[in-house]
RNA sequence: GGCCCCGUCGUCUAGCGGUCUAGGACACCGCCCUUUCACGGCGGGAACACGGGUUCGAGUCCCGUCGGGGUCACCA
């Protein structure tokens, strides 16, 4: 038989970066035997507007690459794959419990229930409902009824004995059924929850292997009762660890941003993504915009290879050295068996050695229609690009070579793109290189008059030129190229400043040069 | 608190009784390259949670302790 995998999101707006490992986990599965991948929406509960929340998390899976074979907007042979479509079919399997006596109605209220519970907290006890309000005959129900009481639905656990199952990354797991409760199915309005639509779904989807983060592993006992007292195959079971914190074992959630804020690492990074999502005027919210959601690094210019990559090693690894797989490589050699037993900590750093590698092997081809955007977002270039500019964009990205980290760090050279009577000075730089730096005035001045006459005006000629001036001035090239590098950029760091000449040419360099001096007489140190 | 899971460098991990004075990667530190930044090259520090067993021999098996985490809903 084919493995069919699935993955379950509840419809809440966000992609969650754990998620997304445990969805690549079951992906990789299902692909690597030739099976299907199945996206099924959990949203049994939830009033939201289900196509708003919805849309960002299936956006997220196909920017990166993770494609579903069945589910939202592919539709398949077992639609609906909304669990919020699929109430009737659920509520037929309640009544099926209830025939087998598997589950019963009961008419406790909450309060009620409540109270129990409390009694039992109070003795220090494990909470077991009496079963004073269970309703096994219609006599009986109808009683309850005739006091104006509502019934839910609830499991008839059994009280003894244990639960035994297999779990391919646990081995063999067994929990008491005494410790279990009895849990509800059927809510007294009739919707039911999600263990019982989780089962059931499994089932009709034909679903084999059930591969999910380990916080599910103490849910694994009441979900092989229902499927037994209904009469289902099981799953095999695999309870993956989960994403912790970044420096921590605590599972990571997106409502805890402010406290990984204090890992400088994330922080970083966070600081970094902004500062792009700035410049293109997506406007930001730490709850919507941060490196534990998908969005963050598909908005900041991140490439879905490095972060596949990255979330594939969270965890599983194939040997001692292999580091690098290509999709087609995760493919074939992942293996529950090689997965991790303990919760693998989000390492922000270690995702960006990916990036960067990843990126720094893309050729200038590839990189430049991942950059444009950004810069037309920025307002720096016209959209549709014009064919020249298109052309300085490629030239910027060459010399740029590993600086461009993200396709958003393009906009860390937005200078060649400003007009040169826009360009903005970084004050430090400026007054360090120029402001009191004693001959850099003279020096910019005469370079100019070099700059005037280097024919052609290309990085090499350029070298030569700025070579042969530090001689005749009796200079070291340290004693302009800085000073040149601010006057052209406004900034004191950048790609080689040769190439800088060349992407700006002989007219813009030359009145920018005049701009700073410019600015410098103006404003003397 | 009950139950369950986990425990090798700061982090991700290799290790399935001897080849481990514990290997790789990221990060960190130093040096080199260099017009800044980045890249790159070379080198370095850095871990088997602890205590008992079992065994000729334990990071590897067993037990306990400690530590961390998960879960205990008419949430998913």
């Amino acid at each position: 038989m084919s493995i069919r995998c699935r993955f379950a999101p509840s419809p809440t707006g966000y992609l969650h970066i754990g998620g997304v490992r445990t969805a690549l986990f079951n992906w990789l599965l299902a692909r690597q035997a030739g099976g299907q991948f199945i996206l099924r929406i959990d949203d049994t509960d939830l009033q939201r507007n289900q196509d708003e929340a919805l849309q960002p998390i299936l956006d997220g899976f196909r920017w990166l690459g993770i494609n579903w074979d069945e589910g939202p907007e592919v539709g398949g042979p077992h639609a609906p794959y909304y669990q919020s479509q699929r109430l009737s079919r659920y509520q037929n399997e309640v009544r099926r419990l209830l025939h087998a006596g598997a589950a019963y109605r009961d008419y406790a209220t909450p309060e009620e229930t409540a109270a129990e519970r409390a009694e039992a907290e109070a003795a220090k006890q494990d909470f077991v409902y009496s079963r004073r309000w269970m309703a096994e005959t219609d006599e009986q129900a109808q009683a309850f009824e005739a006091e104006g009481r509502k019934c839910v639905v609830r499991l008839k656990m059994p009280r003894e004995g244990q639960c035994s199952f297999y779990d391919h990354i646990r081995g063999e797991v067994s929990f008491d059924w005494a410790r279990e409760q009895d849990h509800v199915v059927q809510r007294a309005d009739g919707t039911c929850l999600y263990h019982l639509a989780s089962v059931v779904d499994d089932f009709d989807f034909q679903i084999t292997h059930v591969v999910r983060a380990i916080e599910h592993l103490s849910n694994t006992p009441r979900q092989i009762f229902i499927a037994q007292a209904l009469g289902y195959p099981l799953p095999e079971y695999a309870h993956i660890p989960f994403v912790a914190e970044p420096g921590s074992k605590t599972k990571m959630s997106k409502r805890k941003i402010a406290q990984y804020l204090k890992n400088p690492d994330f922080k970083k990074m966070l600081d970094h993504g902004m500062a792009i999502a700035q410049r293109i005027g997506k406007s930001i919210t730490p709850e919507s915009f941060n490196p534990v959601l998908v969005d963050f690094y598909k908005t900041v210019g991140y490439l879905p290879d490095a972060i596949n990559n990255y979330l594939v090693l969270l965890g599983w690894s194939l040997d001692d050295r292999t580091e690098e797989f290509t999709r087609e490589e995760m493919i074939q050699q992942f293996s529950l068996q090689r997965v991790v037993k303990s919760e693998a900590s989000f390492d922000p750093q270690k995702l960006l050695s990916f990036q960067a590698r990843y990126m720094s092997r893309l050729p200038v081809k590839q990189k430049v229609p991942l950059v444009i955007p950004y810069l037309q977002a920025a307002g720096l270039v016209a959209e549709p690009i014009p064919c020249e500019m298109g052309e300085t964009v490629a030239a910027v990205v060459t010399a740029a070579g590993d600086r461009l980290v993200v396709a958003g760090d393009i906009l860390q050279f937005d200078d060649f793109f400003l007009p040169d009577e826009a360009l903005p000075y970084d004050p430090k730089a400026f007054e360090k290189r120029i402001g009191k730096a004693e001959k850099a005035e003279f020096l910019l001045n005469e370079f100019r008059k070099v700059l005037v006459g280097v024919e052609p005006f290309d990085a090499a000629s350029l070298e030569r030129a700025l070579h042969g001036f530090c001689e005749t001035q009796q200079i070291q090239p340290g004693d302009i190229v800085h000073a040149l590098r601010v006057a052209l950029t406004g900034k004191g760091v950048g790609f080689g400043l040769f190439d800088t000449l060349a992407i700006l040419g002989r007219d813009r360099s030359l009145r920018r040069i005049q701009a700073a001096l410019l600015r410098k007489q103006s404003a003397p140190a």
